[in-house]
DNA sequence: AAGCCTAACCTGTCTAGACAGGTAGCGTGT
DNA sequence: ACACGCTACCTGTCTAGACAGGTTAGGCTT
């Protein structure tokens, strides 16, 4: 992991040795297993009881070891089904832009992305306070799901104006895109007015859509949208696997032939 | 499917108290109570023996909820002393600009910085990269911990050209301020290149130094500082605690009387 | 009074079982 | 051929106890 220096650097501090508890020794080894994708992305492992017989340990043991790896997002179980691996932790970049999550800079990837639901709602205080709109206010709220290469990578939801997006129903149906929603209605330009990214902890629904364990650790995001005539057009907030994403927010001065990236177009 | 819980993403880890295991129980009663205060930051838990009486099981059970709070971070372990309350989750929110940490919202909490280290390295491939030096040449590392409200918040790893900086060492002795340090080599103003945000977990020197338990969830930020003549003059590495900040990145075209936040100065 | 030492206490880890509840596949009966 | 039910297997949880090793405070020694 990329903070590893961070320890090194300070070994006078504190050594981390290397120590191993038998349970240590079982992480590390199926960990290992995953990374060299010995144990495949999406296989099942040999069941707890096969584990205690390898490494000689009993169950408390072998899960653990187990437990950390679920953790970490490296394994999901499935009560009564088995133990199954779930992610290979390469870790996708995601450039803050108008599409937040179509920059994923590996182009060969695939994203698909699933509406899980439309409904109205009325704004409460936080998303009346975020759109600038008196609470009660009518909103469309969005939920979708986004696989990157057949992974469960982002959970999402947005909150828009219904005032603002008349025809919402129809134009999404048609297409899945927000923003030919957007144009549709006439709004041809938008801003990404605020980015905020946080941690917290996956709730049990949220994990099973996202496949992970519940109370397993997630990226928070939070983004705020306004047209060209200044009017809050969507709030959005999503979560996303602790490991799945790097984001990157480029500097504002990035001066290359007197544009400024990220601001042109 | 409901999803309405990623309203309230950074709960913990269940909702809806329907389900009760024994040890959800008390994961529940004693997170409630280091919430409310009724455990107060810093306090020491009753013993697990002690909690074992008072709900009526075994260890292994107490120690099952015990174990969930260190991982979100409320509780830290210490062998052969104790459960101590670690946080009261409060995030603090951090405004991306120069200097990072120094923009906390909250006027009345207080920053205290503490320098862990200072060495001589040559550049890895990482950070030649990054600064856009060629890899061997000489680096001044710094590693930093800033407590906010006397908790250990931030542990932060900068690493500078030691060719820009003759005399590092002798101006950030006396003000122990990386700002100093740029102004006495002539460099009055600079700007934030780059910075990302993932996730990832604490290797045991971090937990360590951070009051978390090994393994613990963490934000990592790293931010790249460019000088007015383009020249890098910071690569800089951080962790925290998951929950607790919230980095705040305005967008790039908020134009008040002409000017582009976060440009103008 | 200062310092050492020991005993009590605490967490970390592991063993060896037990039962509950979910899953999936196999075989039987229709 | 299909549906159903049963069974074997799997994970989730809990019990009751054991030992190891770190911490602390009180008592003893000097």
């Amino acid at each position: 992991m990329s903070l590893d220096e961070i320890e090194k650097a300070d070994e006078g501090i504190v050594e981390s040795g290397a120590e191993s508890s038998p349970w240590l020794v079982i992480y590390r080894t199926l960990r290992d297993e995953i990374v060299s994708h010995d144990l495949a992305s999406g296989a099942r492992l040999p069941s707890e009881k096969q584990l205690c017989d390898r490494f000689s340990v009993t169950r408390m043991t072998v899960r653990r070891a187990l437990q950390a790896l679920q953790h970490e997002g490296m394994l999901i179980a499935r009560k009564g089904s088995g133990v199954f691996v779930r992610r290979v932790p390469p870790c996708y970049q995601i450039t803050d832009g108008k599409r937040f999550i179509d920059n994923i800079t590996a182009p060969g990837d695939s994203v698909l992305t699933h509406t899980l639901s439309i409904k109205r709602e009325r704004a409460r205080a936080e998303e009346a306070e975020a759109l600038q709109l008196p609470r009660g206010a009518r909103l469309i709220v969005i939920t979708r799901l986004r696989l990157i290469n057949d992974e469960p990578t982002f959970l999402n939801v947005k909150h828009l104006p219904s005032s603002y997006f008349q025809n919402f129903d129809d134009i999404y149906a048609q297409r899945q895109s927000v923003d030919d929603v957007y144009r549709h209605h006439g709004i041809h330009d938008y801003v990404r007015k605020e980015t905020r990214i946080t941690g917290g902890f996956a709730a049990e629904g949220q994990a099973q859509i996202l496949g992970l364990a519940a109370g397993a650790p997630l990226l928070l995001s939070q983004s705020l949208n306004e047209d060209s005539a200044g009017r809050r057009i969507e709030h959005s907030k999503g979560c996303w696997p602790l490991t799945a994403v790097e984001f990157v927010f480029p500097g504002q001065r990035e001066s290359i032939d007197g544009t400024i990236e990220g601001f042109a177009q």
